[in-house]
DNA sequence: GAATGCGGTGCAAATCTTGCAACGCATGGA
DNA sequence: TCCATGCGTTGCAAGATTTGCACCGCATTC
């Protein structure tokens, strides 16, 4: 058992040495444990290089067999504190900055009404890091926009989002109900960077059209888009959820009609084959809810 | 690890003494080993009785993910050899007695012709054990006729099977395409006891119609079914995919009309949400194809 | 070519696990 | 009623494992 742990910081650390140091070991004692796994496992998990130790491919299995292992553990924990009447358990959620602002904290605040004894961690994530966290098991869900849809990545719930441009109240393009893309394209843009999934679906849209964006600005945080088009009254790009009008009132938004991009898909999932926790699926299934009841694209 | 082991014998034996014994270890050392894991799980996995110890609730669920992990490592250690380029492993299988005669060793010999180094266990059990042995993960795969749909039975294929009346190749009814319920029963019965698929479906044919079974003799054992009714005239009843009649020229047998039966299903299915080892996925693929061709009810 | 950092090993000390004997307790039969 | 039996549990010493220290051979780096 510990020495599943000592192979992950042996992983983690990428030499013995530097492991051991990490865990209050001698770096003889490490290796000793090491080879002594390695025997009774069949084959050596490691391949020494000159500088270190990594992974080989027999090693990469045994890594995401730890992890699974080490997971479900810790959810027979969860569920045995669940029935000795604790309601005690913890959610970890991977998810794109879109559900910070309001979507995400209502729900948790609602969740911990009901179940104080329940902690929650939120890991923000583009759309390749969301689904690399649920199959390294760091994350029980993943709430994401347009993933990359590896195999791994288990659908639970999938709600359509139109990209919706941002621009100020007072802007000329808030008094339509929709609005085409080249009508933004004359303005100044400020355009999330590539790994996002709004980015992704602009691009795709305007190559199809043979038009190019440039942006006046291009940012990670979802946050500084809105707040920047106030600014310099530019044009940003958000999907709705993450967006209030009553909220900001000096901003508004409306949807880029489907005629110029299609609509994305925000989804929730879990890794594939995973039994969750109690607290983690009861709040899936909360989200599920949740998600149902808001409007679509 | 060996923790793990211990456990496991402490719930098969019933008491410390007994599995102690069976560990070649004493009852002190067992006991210690199962206080330590116990205090480092956080409560007690056994209630305590005057006459030894059981799981209790935690501890069972404790004991599903100790067999989980301990047949998600197997897997691993397999999928290694795999990828070592051994092409070893071995494959379990829960089936009905149905399958025994023909079909399993055909396709088990077909398998064996292409990967020599695979090993096959092959478990005779009726449609309720064959479920529990999925969830207690002591079979990888199992193939049962007409199964009481368990939650942890995750369907892989679906064949219907007609129940066929089996007599002599003299008897009248050789002649018919297919029989009436009616016309057996008022010939000698030989019909297979109360936990097997078969019976269940006369049971709930014959009880819709108000009628009522006499068998001249009951028994556990299809291929007993299958001698008798040589020997005495009368009519047993099996599913086809055990019955060959180039084989026993003796023997004929016809489906009972779906007038009277509706036709069952023969399912194969493995433990929901597993991951099963390369050999087991690999034959359950090749089982899916036969049954694919194999003729309907 | 010296210095650094790596994996690996021999040997003795430290730590943990085990076996033995014994205890308290509940049950079952004489 | 009382004794025998089998149960889980514990104190203590012997045994088995794991660990730490010093050191080796090796490749890379400056």
């Amino acid at each position: 058992m510990r020495t599943y742990e000592l192979i992950e910081a042996v992983v983690r650390a990428g030499s013995i040495r530097r492991a051991a140091e990490e865990c209050n070991l001698t770096a003889s004692a490490l290796i000793r444990r090491i080879q002594g796994f390695e025997q009774e496992f069949g084959c050596p998990i490691f391949e020494r290089l000159p500088r270190g130790m990594r992974l080989n491919p027999a090693g990469e299995l045994l890594m995401q067999h730890i992890r699974a292992q080490r997971s479900d553990l810790a959810r027979v924990q969860a569920q045995v504190a669940d029935l000795t009447g604790e309601r005690r358990g913890h959610v970890s959620i991977a998810c794109s900055q879109a559900l910070l602002p309001y979507f995400l904290p209502e729900q948790i605040a609602a969740y911990r009404a009901e179940h104080p004894g329940v902690t929650f961690g939120v890991n923000v994530r583009d759309r390749v890091q969301a689904e690399k966290d649920l199959a390294a098991f760091e994350s029980d869900l993943a709430l994401v926009f347009e993933p990359v849809h590896m195999v791994d990545f288990e659908v639970l719930f999938e709600l359509p989002q139109r990209v919706h441009a941002v621009f100020r109240a007072s802007n000329p393009l808030a008094r339509k109900t929709e609005v085409r893309l080249r009508d933004c394209l004359s303005r100044k843009l400020v355009l999330p960077s590539a790994p996002y999934g709004v980015r992704h679906l602009l691009e795709m849209g305007a190559s199809r059209r043979r038009l190019a964006f440039d942006p006046v600005l291009e940012t990670e945080s979802f946050e500084l888009i809105r707040h920047y088009v106030v600014e310099e009254d530019a044009v940003g790009f958000q999907i709705p959820i993450g967006l209030r009008s009553a909220q900001q009132a000096a901003i508004a938004h409306a949807p880029i009609s489907e005629r110029d991009l299609p609509a994305g898909r925000l989804l929730l999932g879990q890794m594939r084959g995973r039994v969750l926790p109690v607290a983690s699926a009861k709040f899936a299934r909360q989200l599920e809810a949740a998600l149902s009841g808001t409007a679509g694209p």
